[in-house]
DNA sequence: GATGAATGAGAATTCATTCAT
DNA sequence: TATGAATGAATTCTCATTCAT
């Protein structure tokens, strides 16, 4: 038996609360975009009251900035990781073919939801140093030369928001060839 | 008989007011973005009374549809023939570069503008064919093979896209060497 | 028979309303107090909608300046135009006294009302300038010198905010002994 | 057996912590009025947690009274105290006149505070009876008639409700003519 | 005893849209 | 044809109050 905790807090009736809420910010901005983020639309979504979503979350802008961070850091290592293995296997070229293919084929919603956000942020400076990260910029960076990363960061940028905004797929063996002019140098 | 009006939409006495109220809502939206677009600051806007904008458009995305439109009508074959000139005069990628710092760097409102609008279509497929020719696929395709035109096409977008979401300018000195690694093809 | 307007701007259904918003909220005021001013409370004792309050008043700043002002202007010449005749045929402590029985006695719910609006300000600063004629000093001001006149403007504010707060009338007869020591000067 | 309670009511066991956040309620009333006493801001305002704001006061209004008896009880005496020396250095006129200084001047934050509170009792008699020793009827009582303290009382209201209302000071050598034609009687 | 999570009841505000004139 | 008054439906936000722990 365990000892009685001396000052007992006073734990959460439901201590997944608050991650349940965002989560729910999450499925509702992945569906319907950040224009339908509104509380009711959350706690509809998190089948919790009203209310809830308001005593987590002082104001929409708080639930938007956490939503997004919470987003972030799910993702943050997330394309790193993918790459590594799929590079050593395929060369750079062939590993950002096959990353491309991976979150425009198998991830499209998640991707739909990181630009949503990513894009939300077009008249909202105070949210731009959340997602300041985001640039694809150095993801190819371990891999080659700056100038080719910055290159490449811009390419792997436009194919991303082409899949997201034409809601379109692109296959490795499609986009390798482009791909490997820039890394080929040649 | 009189020739039937091209489209069959009710269409008002003074298009004049009908198209100072697009100017009207063009500015709104670049100022503040789709979200502040409404029907009193657009008539604040144009200077004309509120019964006015509701009466021009049927409803909102009446409002929103034909403000892309007009845009776009106006800019439409802004890119291509801003684009020969440069080509001429520098080659492609010279051109193209020359291209980026023209419309990162003077004429940056306007593709602030522009990529809003694009991007305010996100989760509103109805509104995705009024944007659809907005894409940079076909910029560089006259120049160039079609696989080399397509690949600039995506990186044009990223190089645009990050200009709009960070705020920054690219000078052609700074992309040029990028562009020419691809369309020089070695 | 007269001529048709030339451009007949639309009269509204109802063209009192914004005044009879008003006056309920003036009601409000009166019977509840400032903390009771409420677009819900306002609109169901004007008995409109509750967006048609929101519409004539931009905020509840707006409605309360504009009740204040009205109250104000109804009133302005109040205190100098019943103050006059009573001093002709009472003298000035006479008259005051007689005002003070008039304005505690038979206008009381007025004064309350007043008061309660004038009180409200105190931690406004922004209705402060509505509310600027309204001290009591200048009242006594064409009967006597200016001395005399600021003495009798704070002893009259004392008992009136008297009556206002611990709900007493005072009668002339009362008042009268008190008022005379300081305007007979011995 | 231990003597009863003198009040019934439940008493908890940390009386310091009581008093602490009645000082915290009544620094939220001096800065910023009786509208935003909530128990949000006391809990901030007090460094204790909602819960123990809630758990000392049975609600909003118990809390309010008792910041109002607190207040008052700890300037109970305050006036008669002040007063008692000024006026045997100074006589009456000058003894009230450096009392109108000393709290218009040097107290005017503490005036602002009690005044605040007294006059937000207006639309709610239940509170009344906490502040009904606040009137400065009885503060020149023990130096004249009944008469003219009454009077004295009526125009010390006045001077103070101003110098809280507009925020302006008084000073002696201003106050003590107007009150010297009062003590003086001629 | 003490606390802070939880919630419902407002309250202000915004706005597209309707419609009488 | 044109307009602005009018309104209902949302939405954000605030808080007193309750209550499980």
């Amino acid at each position: 038996m365990s000892l009685p905790q001396t000052r007992a807090k006073r734990r959460p009736n439901d201590p997944a609360r608050r991650q349940r809420i965002i989560e729910a910010a999450a499925r509702v901005v992945a569906e319907h975009g950040v224009d339908a983020l509104t509380f009711r639309a959350v706690a509809d979504a998190a089948k919790v009251p009203l209310g809830s979503t308001t005593y987590y979350f002082a104001d929409k802008d708080d639930l938007l900035v956490s939503t997004i961070r919470t987003i972030r850091e799910r993702n943050e290592k997330s394309f790193h990781d993918l790459l590594q293995p799929l590079v050593a296997e395929h060369g750079l070229a062939g590993g950002l073919a096959a990353l491309v293919e991976e979150v425009t084929v198998r991830q499209h919603p998640q991707l739909i939801l990181e630009y949503g956000l990513y894009l939300s942020t077009l008249h909202r400076p105070a949210l731009r140093k959340e997602i300041a990260q985001w640039r694809m910029d150095a993801v190819a960076r371990p891999y080659c030369d700056d100038q080719t990363a910055r290159l490449l960061g811009f390419t792997l940028e436009g194919i991303l928001l082409q899949s997201v905004m034409e809601d379109v797929m692109f296959f490795a063996t499609d986009v390798e060839p482009m791909l490997a002019k820039i890394t080929d140098g040649k």
